[in-house]
DNA sequence: CCACTTTGTCTATTGAATAAACAAAGTATA
DNA sequence: TATACTTTGTTTATTCAATAGACAAAGTGG
């Protein structure tokens, strides 16, 4: 059915409006807000009352006058409630507990073993048990559990296909909302870390954002018009899988001279004829790299050409405002990124590089889970409008 | 400023949201509308008087009784004014009237045999002063003109490059706009064609759309989430910059191995060892593999699979509903289809192709020019909201 | 102490929607 | 042919979220 416009609707827009200055500004009076906003003054000073009613806002304190009475400064309840953010990584599980701006108020990190579906399922709930533990008292609780995974996510929350888990069809929201009565979210690991830096990251003020995870494999998020675009099955995103050499490597995947074949560890390892995914390994190249190996520094430097070349593509492509390269790869900025940039400023066209800057994330490998977290937050905001 | 709700814009939404209807459904009453939209009939009946009183719509006699009073039928009055829509190819112009519904009226093309910018704008203003003879009477006469052009093109409808016309800086906006006193929007061929495509096409439905103008280059238009995707400067879709032979030719864009190298008119012509670009040429080579021509053949065949590796690196980033082939290479439909598709099902990821159907244009050549009038008639409603 | 300023609250008004009453114009049946 | 019922369209009373502006509270400066 249609949506139409009624008065419910302003409503609700307003407030939203009037909250998202809130969060944004850091202490702001309610004349700020209607100035800022256009809003008629005593239309936001009825708004601001119902947030404070539902405990998303506060007063906290005065704040300076400027000729007149002191204005009274508002606050966004951060503590109103918090979120779990989950990373499930090929070899590790990367947990936060955040509050309702994404502030990280716990973190842990395990190491996987074990890759079958019953002994991640085992931990995974152990550990989300003894995070809701450690969780402060808050009006809202946990409000939900936003978990990022390496793979083919369905609209269910179903993995349909983790290839480097070796997973295929994993209905983990069911099982976790069978022992979890919360909002479970299930992301792909790339599109959570683009949400990662598009909220906390460097990527705050960019409309139109690329984020590439690049690790053992190659994977993408892309924020086009201040969201998330998923494509019609929610599988977009698979540049790993963009053809760049139509002659060279099979890949697994059935296509031929795929992206990631020459631009992740996966092609850093191979050409060292490492076959493990250790995750020690990538640290020894750096460590290698950083005591002069020629071989390895020249290995780096292949990978960053072929990072370039992708990253000029998605240049041509998108003319997005920031890319961001993030994921494990990130950690070895140093030796990749001067031939990424002198790639890019080959390849791609002059018009389209103008306005587009290529960085590597500050996040690190904190994106994925952060952005996971974001996704529950986002989802109890929707779910719950009534609050607002 | 932010845009705050108030009644204003409550009225402006579902009056917008009447009029659609109306446009859309061909002869509809009141009722009807009420019952589709869940729009009160008061409200309908009030908001349907204003559109009336503004001509946009009109009754157009009885419908029939399902046992009480008998509906007022509605229509939208498409003859309220007209549009004009041009598409500037690199041997030929192509114009079309429209009304406001994008049906053609009239159209008209002319070769090309001088490039330069002063042949063309004097031969574009002379037609276009035919064009505004050429139109019937109506309440709001021409409303605009829109301009697909096969270039980067900013916001202020300055062509910044156009290589295959030549063309640098050219502020084609502004020339015509000191001739008529009409909006005119220019935008890139492909962009057009996509929005073509997407109002008038087998692309109506599709929320996530690409399309790819393949003639002596490569263009992409996108439609993700309903609307076309530009990026930040505009520029967005040169995907036949996209490297796909990381090691191959040299392109005059400066990168390596670009798409259009090898799946455009311009491979097919190579390979021949023709070097005109002459408009007959791909029509001799579609009738010489009409005759059996193996060579040729082969030929259309190895730019088949070339389109069809772009393609399924379309299908593997985007996850789009639709992929339409169009441009003038689509005429060539007989003899690269099977080869594109074959190349498809090899290449992309079984999970993306699902929902993805790759298409050819039905309207070959005219997607373009009914694309520019489309953005002609947009700007039109949406600069005039107070009609509305 | 007073005049002025700024912030916040309160009240009257506006107007676009809805609900429901009413009018107009059909059909079916006795 | 008259009547009862149905469907469509118009009109009226009501609701409520905004705005405009009056008023209150609480400052500053002379």
């Amino acid at each position: 059915m249609t949506i139409t416009g009624d008065q419910n609707l302003i409503k609700k827009m307003n407030k939203t409006i009037v909250l998202d200055e809130i969060k944004k500004l850091e202490l702001v009076s309610r004349a700020a807000i209607s100035e800022k906003t256009g809003l008629n003054k005593g239309t936001v000073s009825s708004l601001v009352n119902e947030l404070i009613e539902s405990q998303f806002v506060y007063e906290a304190g005065t704040g300076k006058s400027s000729g007149g009475r002191k204005p009274v400064m508002l606050l966004f309840n951060h503590q109103a409630g918090y979120s779990i953010g989950i990373d499930l990584g090929v070899n590790y599980i990367l947990y936060v507990i955040t509050d309702l701006s994404g502030d990280i108020i716990y973190e842990q990190k395990e190491s996987i073993h074990d890759h079958s579906t019953v002994a991640i399922l085992s931990t995974l709930i152990k550990t989300i048990r003894e995070l809701f533990q450690k969780t402060p008292k808050s009006p809202y609780g946990i409000i939900g559990i936003g978990i990022g995974v390496p793979g083919i996510v369905n609209e269910k929350g179903t993995i349909l296909h983790a290839p480097n888990l070796g997973w295929k069809n994993v209905k983990l929201k069911q099982a976790l909302n069978d022992e979890f009565k919360v909002s479970v979210v299930i992301d792909n690991e790339a599109n959570a870390g683009t949400l990662g830096e598009n909220q906390f990251g460097r990527g705050q003020n960019a409309e139109n954002l690329i984020y590439i995870s690049a690790g053992i494999g190659i994977g993408v998020g892309m924020i086009l018009r201040n969201k998330i675009y998923r494509g019609v099955s929610g599988y977009a995103g698979e540049l790993g899988h963009m053809t760049i050499k139509a002659d060279g490597e099979q890949c697994r995947c059935g296509n031929v001279g795929c992206w990631e074949l020459y631009a992740s560890e996966k092609a850093l390892l191979k050409q060292s004829e490492a076959i493990s995914h250790d995750e020690n390994k990538l640290q020894q190249y750096i460590h290698l790299a950083a005591k002069g190996d020629e071989s390895v520094m020249q290995n780096f430097s292949q990978v960053g050409v072929y990072l370039g070349i992708g990253i000029s593509n998605i240049i041509n492509i998108f003319n997005p405002e920031l890319i961001i390269v993030g994921g494990r790869l990130s950690t070895a900025e140093q030796w990749i990124k001067d031939t990424i940039l002198s790639t890019v400023e080959q390849r791609a066209l002059t018009y389209h590089n103008q306005k587009t800057e290529v960085i590597f994330s500050d996040l690190r490998t904190k994106s994925t889970t952060l952005g996971a977290s974001t996704l529950a937050i986002s989802k109890f905001f929707t779910d719950h409008e009534e609050l607002i």
